[in-house]
DNA sequence: CGGTAATTTGAGCCGTATCAACTTTAGTGG
DNA sequence: CCACTAAAGTTGATACGGCTCAAATTACCG
């Protein structure tokens, strides 16, 4: 492995582990925030190492012994159940400022696999634990951390409660864009660095459902299918009509006037 | 109301708020465990006062400011989001020994609803705060239970995207079996204190697909619908092959002679 | 023992999964 | 730089399950 680590502008090299997320408490407009002191981040670091995944690359698997937790500095992951015959459900993307490792009594919940090259600090379970009993401070940061990991798994139910595909797509779209803007990244377009056969295991339809939907947002002039990882949103309000949108029969009549 | 508070035995009285869920490292065969010590939980009762809500009062709404959470003791409380068109999604139903009051910037996520009669203890958010950030103890069994609600609620997420009503229906009794046998209560039947609908809101089908399927599931012999609230599984390899079943046309062929 | 809400049952339509063929893209080596 | 190949994505045809509408039935509360 090289000695140097390229890390992104935006994360001060050496820094350490970097928990990012909205808050409890104070408002911040949706803004995900970084909750880690500078002094924090230090603490973190000297019990952690950089790891780095090549695209495609496992990370680890399910029911495997949970020894690591990691933190993504940059790239992109899959977090994945795998079923019977080949598929498989996809419980979350994680980008920077995540943390993956979900564990049960010991082992790995879900699989994980880098969707993009990954660079990520590795923090051995064991030391986060006995570090975590003793600093209360950063506990607290943990707690918020997951706390926003549950409302984000809360959102991806109500996703998967929707039943017509278009809906979903809209509710994933949004979903990214708010995520992209948290970020603080550039927000003119979405960025899809997963595969379609990702996209309908998180969304859960058919690869071809997703093509098709796609296309069909894209004819409808709501979206521009730039390539394939790039969408830009061309009405906003017709996108959020559609992810707001129930059933087909309960729609079409009512509130006259509002397109 | 009467004064006089009756308290599960499992429960010791004026004991405190209690916590349950299945450990982060240890091994305890998937058995939900008090998380809090004696003393914890007298830590916490100086700060919680105990309520009551009646059958199918409201508990709190989505957006107000949140500034209680909620440790049930007995009864059983629905979270749910309102969709447009008077239906809901149902995001968790939480049970004794559980933590409601997810927030986000100071308000709360979901409403929530007494589904029985409920007794729990209301703790003030600011007052909990003061104290997770100064007992790294407590702060890291409220972790532990966090992480528990995660993965919950990624289980919902799944069991949402299957296709099928009746392997919607077989994943959520096994889910509130499992639920059952971990807090230790008789298992030879299923509880079921929700109605058809708020089944149908969490499993994400409509109210008579919900009918439909357990009348199906009951002349297959799988299960007995011994009344509204109350079933009886019969056959849980059965069970078990329908929550395992993905799309009709996968399973047919194969298996020989497994029937 | 009504009155009403909850649940069950029936009929027809619509959307999505599946199967299958085709097009485009990306990656590889000459 | 381009040809070649495999993977990824798109498009079309058909079948089936679940949703909606509608009506009957059952349980529950006072």
């Amino acid at each position: 492995m090289d000695a140097r680590t390229r890390i992104l502008p935006s994360e001060p090299p050496g820094g350490g582990p970097a928990i990012a997320a909205t808050a409890l408490w104070g408002a911040a407009g949706g803004l995900r925030m970084q909750l880690l002191t500078e002094e924090e981040r230090a603490r973190l670091a000297v019990i952690s190492s950089i790891v780095r995944f090549a695209k495609g690359e496992q990370i680890y698997r399910q029911g495997e012994a949970a020894d690591s937790v990691f933190n993504i500095v940059c790239g992109v992951v899959k977090s994945y159940r795998v079923l019977a015959g080949e598929r498989e459900h996809i419980a979350a993307f994680l980008f920077p400022g995540d943390l993956i490792g979900l564990m049960e009594e010991g082992n790995y919940v879900n699989s994980a696999r880098a969707v993009t090259p990954v660079t990520a600090y590795r923090i051995p379970a064991a030391a986060l634990k006995t570090r975590l009993q003793k600093d209360a401070e950063i506990e607290f940061h943990v707690i918020s951390k997951v706390v926003h990991d549950l409302r984000e798994a809360q959102r991806h139910a109500f996703l998967l409660s929707q039943h017509r595909a278009a809906t979903k797509l809209a509710l994933f779209l949004q979903m990214l864009e708010n995520q992209q803007i948290s970020r603080g990244e550039n927000a003119d377009e979405i960025y899809l660095p997963m595969r379609r056969s990702d996209i309908a295991d998180y969304v859960g339809i058919s690869i071809e459902a997703v093509s098709r939907s796609l296309r069909a947002l894209e004819s409808d002039g709501i979206l521009a299918l730039k390539n394939r990882r790039h969408i830009e949103i061309l009405d906003r309000r017709g996108l959020a009509a559609i992810a707001m949108q129930r059933e087909p029969r309960d729609v079409p009549a009512r509130r006259a006037g509002q397109d």
